[in-house]
DNA sequence: TGCTCTGTTATATACTTTGTATAACAAAAA
DNA sequence: TTTTTGTTATACAAAGTATATAACAGAGCA
């Protein structure tokens, strides 16, 4: 069974659990950004939008890569990191599955570094405090509010 | 005269125009974050805190590598790269100074791309949209409010 | 029991990035 | 004139990225 090759429902990619998730995890070949790189960015945003939920498998390393047309140890990566991370867990008999691991001091000092040098960046550019919470709450409502 | 080798004023490190900016341009060589890019950054922390300031000069390339204890090159990708971002520009007369280009709409859309990621690592981890605007605060206010 | 799929690990290769080393050039400054 | 400047060129080593092939044990399924 292959994860790209569900001949039922032709047509639609609604009639297995992977197809919505396989849909969001694409990548741009002419970016700069590292192929695993660009993956571990996705199964983020896909977890933060809600598009990825708690317990569920993201595809197999094997099968995602046939997928995408890359090598199986460019997937590996991405799971590795998302691993380290905190993001997903091994669950032997699901394969890689969404589970993220709180540690909420450690969590918010780590983000409030990565907002450090956005936000320096920001006031290089003229881009003010109240500008910055206005990009915040633009943000919040491009991807459904709270 | 070398950039490190003032031996006027012994004791302290404003007796020159390059001492003070030379204090905060400082490496971590067991970070895995690439040299060239903490040199870049470190930059921008400075122009955003106003330790750094439109139209000062930067350390030449050899002087701060010598310093620093780095490769010449190493600098000049450093400065290569805040160039192209419009951070710096060259002055024939005075070397690489601080020259912000500001490209308002542009910039904003960068600046909201990065934000984007760093929200969504948040939102993973259980942080909220308020907790993000405290956040915010928090390091406007580390670094003298407004 | 066999067979398949899973994550994982190991090797090997190729390319890019990063960092270093040395050298040379023209423009500007001292 | 001599030094310093940014810039460019070349060469090299190490690390990161991506691919290719192969094998392993644990789990699910027929």
């Amino acid at each position: 069974m292959n994860y790209d090759a569900h001949e039922s429902g032709a047509g639609h990619c609604f009639s297995k659990d992977m197809g919505c998730e396989s849909m969001l995890l694409q990548i741009d070949f002419n970016s700069d950004e590292a192929i695993y790189m660009q993956l571990h960015n996705q199964v983020i945003y896909g977890i933060a939008t809600n598009a990825f939920r708690e317990g569920d498998a993201l595809p197999s390393v094997r099968s995602l890569a046939e997928v995408l047309g890359v090598n199986m140890h460019t997937v590996n990566k991405a799971y590795t990191v998302l691993k380290q991370e905190g993001y997903v867990k091994i669950d032997r008999r699901r394969g890689v599955v969404i589970a993220v691991d709180l540690d909420h001091l450690k969590d918010r000092q780590e983000i409030k570094q990565e907002l450090l040098l956005v936000l320096a960046k920001a006031s290089c550019k003229g881009i003010s405090r109240s500008e910055i919470h206005e990009l915040i709450d633009e943000i919040y409502e491009d991807y459904g509010g709270q």
